[in-house]
DNA sequence: TATTGTTATACTCTATAACTATA
DNA sequence: TATAGTTATAGAGTATAACAATA
């Protein structure tokens, strides 16, 4: 955090980025990141492995193509990251016997702890981050970006 | 987009990232950055040089400073991006009489018209965007965004 | 002593090309 | 011939430190 602080822009006008919802979404985006790093660095998780063990938590035996493909990484990328995983002991790769090119992925007894550890923390950081919201509406908001979601 | 396609995965137990608004965002974003270049590409812009001759155009005179805050942006990652505005003719910069060490921001005229150009695209883009949704729902979400927003 | 803007630089994220091993 | 995964590398975006000019 080194961006100047707010001062008299209070009174510019921001109407027409306002409108803009993808603007919008990219201040918020900005919000969640910020407050994620908040509330899971001390469990050294970052917002990709958070998502990349919660797929494979949800879906052992998941292939890295598949990864790739529903978080929107390039797969080089994502081999760097599940090498990471697979050092710290989080994961588990280990060669399909269908298809001996591919790539199973499991967690393991750590990441599973790791990953009860962090759904603890889930709720309370979604319900922060949408905290000028009412309960009602926060399902609103929720139930309308899932609409819009390519997925 | 070298991104591998969608095949299986249609079967995989999405419904916890789902139910993460700060995934969902992230993926919108990719969207929104995506359709944003298949739109204003052809006038060389991106969605960081869109978001500052916005800002300019609706408040002429306003300080890098502002802008960088406004924004998110890092002065110095800002000064460079108007420099190359400056450079391509789009912008003008000078220096403030009231407090010398300030540099006021205007657009030349080629920015203005550029200005309208884009803004000619800007509705159907964000209608597209938001296609998934009645009219109705695109106003719910913008407004719910707007009150999540920092700003 | 603090702030505005700048330069230089480092770091992270994302993207592409080329390779292997399997199919 | 095509696909899964890997390696290496390039590029864009973001971050920090140090400085000059001005307040």
């Amino acid at each position: 955090m080194a961006i100047a602080t707010m001062a008299a822009e209070k009174q510019l006008d921001l109407a027409a980025l306002r409108g803009t919802p993808g603007f919008v979404i990219r201040l918020i985006q900005l919000k969640f990141f910020d407050g994620f790093y908040d509330t899971f660095a001390e469990l050294g998780l970052t917002p990709a492995t958070y998502a990349i063990l919660m797929l494979v938590r949800d879906n052992p035996g998941i292939v890295p193509s598949s990864v790739a493909t529903l978080l929107r990484l390039h797969l080089p990328n994502l081999t760097k990251i599940l090498h990471q995983l697979e050092h710290a002991g989080l994961v588990k790769r280990s060669r399909s016997k269908i298809d001996r090119r591919a790539t199973e992925i499991t967690l393991t007894s750590k990441g599973e702890k790791l990953m009860r550890d962090a759904v603890r923390l889930t709720a309370p950081y979604n319900r922060r981050m949408l905290a000028p919201l009412s309960e009602a509406e926060r399902s609103t908001l929720i139930e309308l970006l899932n609409r819009v979601s390519p997925f």
